[in-house]
DNA sequence: CCATAACTGTTTATCTCGTAAGCAGTACGG
DNA sequence: CCGTACTGCTTACGAGATAAACAGTTATGG
């Protein structure tokens, strides 16, 4: 709870201006970004306090003066990664800009890959977070779709850009090719035991198609034939 | 390289008899089994090597005769919580049957709220993991997806199961509900940044609805859009 | 105008973990 | 029977988060 509430006060700006003493030489925003950099070129677990410090020269403790601790600097990390949402051109209705939408988010997620790393646990809402949701919503207003169903569709459509892009990841990592490569040798071995994947694998089902676009157009497929029902 | 050798022969139980020497007095098993005792009672970050050994009265050492390291106990720990995949009744066609599948997924899932941290990573698959596939993708033989459809296809609906699992869980954690109140209040500070949202809180559009069956319906909607183009 | 409170970055130290190295005891194969 | 290949254990290290106390700096109230 108070890592949670000082999470939320530091990612909405909440925290009390200083009077007297030096004036501090960082900023919250500064760190966040250095961390960030550290973490899109070597991912997450190189962010330590000690190297984001180093950035700056910095010791440790220092950092202390302005995060309360790694989890807060993460929660921070991520909104910073996120940015603000681009504007979404809605003209052509809420499909294509939701598809619009989608392709936008996957491509940041891409960019920062750790990302997905660190949103896959409960943790507090950033205002930059907030601003993808809030463009999500806006294109589902007037489709008949309840509150609560546009917001299940958000998560819905969230979910499969973040698994995916896990996906991609965990493929493009060092290793993952010789992973997708031991699966199907093991796959060969106890293709009894698994005869529809077997199969599959054998006509090129993994890592044949899109996985990204196709679940995309499933799920807005579906989300269309609900709309259909209003 | 090395550490996901070891995980896959030890998921697959290719580690070599010995023959000389003191009978080992644990197994694999039981030390997997120990260690998802532990993370459904207090989490995954519990699970270290000395609280499992704790529990057999042995060193944390003593484990490393048995497993290479703590990544390739939580590999093993996610397959020895999944379990084999029960049988799926496909006697009405491939929907119903991946309804149910998705819902008994979805209660492995609840059982072990861990199991959504873990499997967020790349990581190596194990055999009874795969049994879920294997059932999942049995179901979509005969509609005429291709192969690497068909595995898109379960590849988004496992997503699904696993984000919502973990939204849930993120929900029912100490400090979901607070959370959700931060972030309602937090909205109707800045109602104005975000007119979407606003609306959608105030018409109950936050945990107002069933986000897993929402979902499940739409991904099962726009599979079945899809079949029936073929 | 200065004494002091409030704040800065630092030093030092502690605690938790994972795990490498080497030890003493044990049981099977020759 | 004896040596070898095991077992579980002891010891040790290094990484990393972070608590506590310190010395220097600056705005402010008397």
């Amino acid at each position: 709870m108070k890592a949670e509430a000082g999470a939320m006060d530091l990612l909405w700006g909440r925290t009390a201006r200083r009077a007297r003493g030096p004036r501090p030489v960082l900023t919250v925003t500064q760190i966040a970004q250095a961390a960030v950099e550290i973490a899109d070129a070597e991912g997450l677990a190189a962010v330590t306090m000690q190297r984001v410090a180093d950035r700056f020269g910095f010791t440790a403790m220092s950092l202390y003066r302005y995060v309360p601790g790694r989890a807060e600097l993460i929660a921070l990390m991520i909104d910073t990664a996120l940015g603000a949402a681009p504007p979404v051109d809605n003209s052509d209705g809420w499909r294509p800009a939701l598809h619009q939408w989608a392709r936008q988010l996957r491509d940041v997620f891409r960019g920062h890959p750790w990302v997905s790393e660190a949103t896959t646990r409960s943790r507090p809402v950033g205002p930059l977070e907030l601003s993808w949701l809030e463009r999500a919503v806006a294109a589902l207003a007037g489709t008949g779709l309840t509150a609560a169903e546009q917001v299940d569709a958000v998560v819905l459509l969230t979910g499969h850009v973040r698994n995916q892009t896990q996906v991609e990841s965990g493929i493009a990592a060092d290793g993952g090719e010789q992973l997708a490569a031991a699966l199907a040798e093991t796959l060969r071995e106890h293709a009894g035991d698994y005869p529809a994947l077997a199969t599959a694998a054998g006509d090129g089902g993994f890592g044949g198609g899109d996985g990204f676009e196709f679940g995309l157009e499933c799920i807005l497929n579906g989300i269309a034939a609900t709309v259909a029902t209003r």
